[in-house]
DNA sequence: CAGTGGTCTAGACCACGGG
DNA sequence: CCGTGGTCTAGACCACTGA
């Protein structure tokens, strides 16, 4: 583990820290206590506790704001959206898309979904289908699993316009905040059932995504696989 | 700019470091002063001195060695493919590719070229175009414009296998270090040109990437075209 | 105005690497 | 052993916010 009793005192703290917030010691949109009061609970200088919650801005954990306080970043469309959803249109603008829900359902993961949740084998989950609109047409469709230990009691309406993320939804009401996912991106051509759900020609070029999303202590919590028609799309990322 | 005087003290030490090494005052792989040294010739504090070091390593542009000193970061082909070259294989496996550059001219750029790379309206510009080559497979094309006025008297050999990235070629030879990639990613149908060198069948699903590289000092230094087969690879990547 | 986070400093001490 | 960067502290002062 990364919390070894060797470790410096700044990376121990923000594990602390870190932990604590994942514990729902302080719930997102609430504040930290002060700098001098975390540090003397914590038994550390200011400086040291500094760059412990520099860390954790960094990775958008938490938001500091001068003259108000420390406060745990509560998910929201606009920053779910503008962190984990990539495509965009073609001239750069951003897209809003509405999504629908056709199918949920409880069952045992099947055998990638496992190993993608590092899951046991026969261990349940929930399994979403959707499909996601663009200026009124279908653009992207989804399967996403999610661990039943996780998200305990999951639901949502079925064939209704959702306007929140889901990822707001998983905070709000299971506690989970994703804050990291790996995706891996391939071309193909669509498959039937998929090529139908996005009014394409059976075979037409579509891209792949199969993505892991991981949450506040870096367990992953989602499966997800998406076909998206990139006709009137973008995949836009950015690496350094 | 970012170099007002306003700015923090630490602020307008990075970008007068990144400066002084965007000029090539410390070449890559060259040891930058000692902390001491250098908080004295700036005239601030070694822990604010050590802030702006801070976020210049964590930009990958210097790396620090306890013990030792700090250095100018060399491209190697290992961290440019580790960085700026996210395909993988299926089982997610890093991936060593050939190339084999068969086009090099210099002509007026392209009007797209024009605006990714922020040229006026005629500036020569050096296009290359090459393929990659995965267990002696053809799996990448590649058209690359890059400016004639960063890159002059560019040259490379035609039809050999080339074993070095081309972003350490950049640095090596003309000095420019890419920092940061820009890329938008769609699923199209193999255009019959790109079918022929991948050895699909036009119409084939491939994945297209227009990248654009940006330097030190975030001006864009490269535009990419690629063209990717991908039943053999993946595209691998991570947001946070 | 009082209280918050942000900047900057000076200095002690530690850990590492090489002569 | 010495010189390097890495950690940690204590404290002064600034800049912003809201009552």
């Amino acid at each position: 583990m990364t919390t070894l009793a060797r470790a410096p005192l700044y990376a121990r703290a923000e594990q602390e820290l870190r932990a604590r917030i994942a514990a729902g010691e302080w719930k997102p949109g609430e504040a930290l206590p002060t700098e001098a009061a975390l540090s003397a609970q914590l038994g550390i200088s200011q400086g040291t506790l500094r760059r412990a919650l520099g860390v954790l801005e960094a990775q958008r954990l938490i938001e500091r704001r001068q003259g108000i306080g420390t406060y745990v970043t509560e998910a929201t469309s606009e920053r779910a959206l503008f962190h984990f959803f990539r495509a965009e249109a073609l001239d750069g603008g951003r897209i809003t898309p509405t999504s629908q829900l056709h199918r949920l359902e409880t069952a045992p993961a099947r055998p990638e979904e496992a190993c993608a949740l590092s899951l046991p084998q026969g261990a349940l989950v929930h399994r979403l289908a959707r499909q996601r609109f663009v200026a009124g047409q279908a653009a992207i469709a989804e399967e996403i699993a999610l661990p039943e230990a996780l998200f305990p009691g999951f639901h949502l309406p079925l064939g209704v316009e959702l306007t929140d993320e889901l990822y707001v939804h998983y905070q709000r009401h299971h506690g989970i905040t994703v804050m990291r996912v790996a995706e891996k991106l391939s071309a193909i051509g669509a498959p039937e059932s998929i090529a139908g759900l996005l009014g394409l020609a059976p075979g037409a070029p579509v891209m792949h995504i199969a993505r892991i999303a991981f949450d506040v202590m870096d367990r992953p919590v989602e499966r997800r696989l998406s076909w998206i028609e990139t006709r009137a799309l973008r995949y836009a990322i950015e690496l350094r």
